[in-house]
DNA sequence: TACACCTATTCGCATCTCCGAATATGCGTA
DNA sequence: TACGCATATTCGGAGATGCGAATAGGTGTA
């Protein structure tokens, strides 16, 4: 493949990634995976100000990460992508995977 | 479960995404899932500085996703773990129906 | 020990991201 | 139009992150 290009669709996929770099991001998408909410919804759930969350949720849709909906003045917002879920449980095990051979390293030094 | 722990899970999988949130540790990753490699021989492929790649390393090392094992001066760096490759690739996936989807929409627009 | 090679770390700087607070926009109803 | 509610955006500052350049540490060999 064209070394240029694969620089370019990095740089894409990198994008993706911090798009999932935030804990209150996380924490939105697995609250919409759950079921569909809208932005007051949302701060209610997840104890977060209201502008805050449109900011993330912008940037979780400017990835496709999220639809939006509007029904008269309220806007709900699903998850976009049940792969995305499918990628974070992924990270979810290897993390957990990766702790536990550290506390049992600290174990065996202890 | 407890909110306060839900919070400390959260943030730690952001910590795990957000090493995944930079394109030369990306291309870092899929070279190691070709085959293990020194840190040498990943300059050469990836045509970066030797310095930028022990830093990048340090990063997947610390959060599991690539493993060091050094055979006397060299140290030869392995992915840590498939679900990692796999974890990308959803991710990818769901960037490229995004793009799809936007070049779509551009499409009608004109 | 001295030297060469491989790998890791530190430093200074530029850039980015997050947040709270305030403000702006959009929508429905009277 | 005026008002209230839902959502989105902007602004300034604090903290994190990446880079190049220089340097330090580790390992094998003579």
């Amino acid at each position: 493949m064209d070394k240029q290009l694969l620089k370019e669709i990095n740089q894409m996929h990198a994008q993706v990634c911090s798009g999932l770099a935030d804990p209150k991001r996380i924490a939105i998408l697995y609250a919409l995976a759950d079921n569909p909410q809208t932005v007051t919804q949302l701060a209610a759930t997840l104890e977060m100000p209201q502008p805050t969350l449109s900011r993330h949720l912008k940037i979780l849709r400017d990835h496709g990460m999220v639809a939006a909906e509007r029904d008269g003045a309220n806007v709900y917002y699903a998850l976009g992508d049940k792969r995305i879920i499918r990628a974070l449980d992924l990270l979810r095990e290897v993390m957990a995977d990766h702790l536990n051979k550290r506390s049992a390293l600290v174990d065996a030094m202890a």
